[in-house]
Parts: structure tokens; sequence; C-alpha cells
DNA sequence: GCCAACGTTGGC
DNA sequence: GCCAACGTTGGC
């Protein structure tokens, strides 16, 4: 999940009751659906920062609640306002992120060395979409790199 | 700031 | 339903 760190950081994160936060402003369907179709309770999270200095996997987080309305669509003051959603017909749902752990940064250009990784959809050109799935095998791939670069 | 790539909008 | 125009994302 892409978070840009101006906006919430994965120490912004760290700072929020139970290191837990609403992911609050995805306003595209594709990414919608992730949350509200197919991440589980208690699925592994990549807390990836973009739009900043230097792009990468910051934390290991995982989702904390089942999906519910995004409450900004509804604010009429907030960036994330929707006018066309309703409480009664909520157009955007998210989830619960809870971070357990901050990891040195995993740069975008080192994901892009690894022959593992070539697959994956966060590295596709010209991916655009906040919330891609992670396979099991990439998963376990980014772990490895994680325990390398701590020891 | 540039720009490639993609998503959304809206006229027809 | 098509598709041109426009807006957004996000690395560089």
């Amino acid at each position: 999940m892409k978070s840009e760190p101006d906006e919430m950081s994965i120490d912004a994160a760290l700072l929020e009751p139970d290191h837990t936060i609403p992911w609050v402003g995805v306003r595209n369907y594709q990414a919608r659906n992730f949350m509200r179709d197919a991440m589980k309770q208690g699925d592994g999270i990549l807390f990836y920062h973009s739009s900043c200095a230097e792009p990468g996997i910051a934390g290991l987080a995982e989702v904390a609640s089942g999906p519910y309305p995004d409450p900004t669509q509804f604010e009429p003051d907030s960036k994330y306002f929707d006018p066309k959603a309703t409480p009664e017909n909520p157009r955007w749902m998210l989830v619960d992120v809870r971070v357990f752990k901050k990891i040195e940064l995993v740069p975008l250009a080192q994901l892009r060395t690894h022959q593992e990784l070539v697959a994956m959809r966060l590295l596709q050109r010209g991916n655009r979409l906040s919330i891609t799935p992670v396979s099991v095998d990439e998963w376990r791939h980014i772990l490895s790199l994680v325990k390398t670069q701590k020891s």
C-alpha cells in the first residue's frame, strides 16, 4: 500500500494509538475493490513511501479491520469529500492498517534489481495503483531482504 | 518541472 | 458505447 510520507509516513502511523490508521483517501475503484473484497484481517501489508525523495518499502503492517465506509467521503471540508456519496450509499470503502514494524528502507531502485520481483505488480511499467497485490513468493523474498539489511 | 501512463468525464 | 480531452500519479 502506497502512502505519501508527507500525508502519512511510517513514523506518523507509529504515533497513532495501537499503531493503527484508517486508510482514508483512496479514490480509485480498483484500489477500493482490493480493500473491500480481497484483503482480509491479518493479511500482511508492505507499507510503501511514494512521491518522495527516496521511494521504497518503509515498514510492515497488517490489515486490522474488515472493510467499512471511508468517513472522509461524507465530510464537506475534506479534500476527499465526494458529493455523490451518502451514508446510505457509500462509494468508498477502506480498512484499518496496523503497522507492526518499521524497517530500514528497501528502496524502489533496489527492488528493481531483483529478478525474483520482476513480475511484482508494484513494479510494472505504468502502474499507478496505490494498492496492489503481493504474491507469497514476493512477500517472502522481500522479507529476506529486510533480514539481510538488518544484520 | 517533465512526462509517460493510465483513469475519468462527457459530448455525441 | 466510442473516444477525445482532460486530470492524476509518481518516478526521475
